[in-house]
RNA sequence: GCCCUGGUAGUAUAGCCCGGCCUAGUAUAGGCGGCUGUCGCCCGCCCGACCCGGGUUCAAAUCCCGGCCAGGGCGCCA
């Protein structure tokens, strides 16, 4: 009987056109005949009357069963469905103060769409809890808990809020390429990949690109994948991740932290208004910041670690413990600013009056870097200086340098890594909770 | 590259330290039956597991070695 609702349905499916979601059934339509269209959630059968969650994107409505007073081949049809099912149901909308949100749908008929094979490999309503690998492995089942919904609504959100920022002050929307002939900043490991007769990598960052792009269109900004081939294996690492990057001709590092404070504090406050369910859904607050944040300078970091009892010589990188103890003492966002130029990319400018420091930038939340950016030199023969002394061969940076010839402006720009800002905005704790098909050292599928 | 921890039914766990009482407990999912207002419904019955290989021992889920897989951390980074 299924297989032949199954094979009639497309002919069918004209007159079973969805009239509104599940969230949009409310008291207010008692006694109308409505079509939705979703997925079973939960089936609770008490014997003469069944209880139906039927799952859409917007949300869950009840679907209530009373068997003796309805017909004997819904009875039956009802009977029959299981968890995950694809169904459309036409029914009729009754009030109902003892149903959830005061409002339930009395089914006329039922289309089964899909059969989903059971028993499913997790539970989808969340309540026996399976671990992020298992989870991993049947993602798309995983993604239909409402939880999972509620972080990727406010990773859209987040990005909607990016774009209107970028775009409402004066940032052009760019792409560059993501395959590329050679590494871009050096250090990282970049992916291999086979190009033809030729060996390319993924780009590991938009950085050159973006940067000789201030010559056209002097503000740009681009949303895209970057790959980084490192071992790392933690809870805020991937190989593929997304990266928020901009790039300002005729500014300096001052004013693109400015950028980066005012649109954490924009998405911040947009996350705010528009995911409120959302955020109940995941028992998270979102502290819109006050700007400007606090800036402090690498001797202060050191210093203040000193005092607490870490050393670090200068010169050094900030281990991750040192970190972590930094994060206590200045919770929320923060910048560091006034790096040693040893330990940041051949790029950034080094200071004029004293170019051991440079105008290297990290932004922090709590102990989590989540953007690192600067002025970047745009004077070509330094900038080669610069490359010889980090061991990079000028030679391959070709392209890149003779751009420098066109009359590049001073510049400046910075990265902020997407999923580190949604883990910020969502609480959770493990990077690969806000990504839908995450990559990392280990994970290659699905 | 290095370090730590773990692997028991579809899922999540107890048991492991201190080997035998484990015919491996519980919850949930799944199957069957019952139940007319559930919202983690309830009740009864059923199905279903010790990661792989080797060793120690009269005896191994439990101890030892190796492998595989997973989780976390370091370095590096967003």
């Amino acid at each position: 009987m299924v297989a032949q609702l199954m094979s009639m349905n497309l002919h069918a499916l004209q007159s079973w056109k969805r009239t509104h979601y599940t969230m949009e059934i409310n008291p207010e339509l008692d006694g109308k005949e409505v079509v939705l269209s979703g997925w079973i959630k939960e089936i609770r059968d008490l014997g003469g009357i069944k209880f139906l969650i039927l799952r859409d994107k917007e949300g869950t409505v009840q679907i209530t069963v009373p068997k003796d007073e309805t017909n004997e081949q819904i009875v039956k049809m009802a009977e029959d469905l299981q968890r995950q099912d694809c169904v459309s149901i036409r029914g009729i909308v009754r009030r109902m103060e003892k149903a959830p949100r005061g409002v339930e749908v009395i089914p006329k008929s039922i289309i089964v769409l899909n059969r989903a094979k059971q028993p499913l490999p997790l539970d989808i309503t969340g309540r026996t809890p399976a671990d992020i690998d298992v989870r991993l492995d049947a993602r798309i089942l995983d993604l239909v808990r409402e939880e999972n919904q509620a972080i990727f609504r406010i990773r859209h959100t987040a990005l909607e809020a990016i774009r209107e920022f970028f775009s409402k002050n004066g940032f052009i929307e760019i792409h560059t390429p993501k395959i590329i002939a050679t590494a871009t900043e050096g250090g990282a490991n970049l992916f291999p990949v086979a190009y033809f007769e030729r060996e390319a990598f993924l780009a590991q960052s938009p950085q050159l690109y973006k940067e000789q792009l201030v010559i056209d269109f002097e503000k740009v900004y681009e949303i895209g994948p970057t790959f980084r081939a490192e071992k790392s294996h933690t809870r805020r690492h991937l190989t593929e991740f997304i990266s928020i990057d901009i790039e300002e001709a005729f500014a300096a590092a001052e004013d693109v932290m400015q950028v980066a404070e005012n649109l954490l504090q924009y998405v911040c406050k947009v996350v705010n208004e528009r995911c409120r369910r959302e955020l109940e859904i995941l028992k998270h607050k979102v502290e819109v910041p006050n700007v400007p944040f606090k800036r402090l300078t690498y001797d202060e970091v050191i210093s203040e670690l000193k005092d607490a009892g870490i050393k670090v010589s200068w010169g050094e990188d900030i281990p991750t413990e040192a970190y972590r103890t930094l994060g206590k003492m200045h919770p929320y966002f923060y910048f560091i600013v006034d790096w040693p130029t040893n330990i940041k990319p051949f790029y950034i400018k080094p200071k004029d009056d004293k170019p051991e420091i440079s105008e290297g930038f990290d932004l922090m939340w709590h102990w989590i870097e989540i953007a690192s950016g600067g002025t970047r030199i745009h004077n070509k023969e330094l900038l080669i200086k610069r490359m010889k002394e980090q061991n990079l061969n000028p030679e391959s940076f070709k392209y890149h340098l003779q751009v420098f010839d066109y009359g590049m402006p001073p510049h400046a720009g910075w990265a902020i890594g997407l999923e580190r800002l949604v883990m910020m905005l969502t609480g959770v704790r493990n990077i690969r909770e806000v990504v839908l098909f995450p990559r990392d050292r280990f994970r290659l599928v699905p």
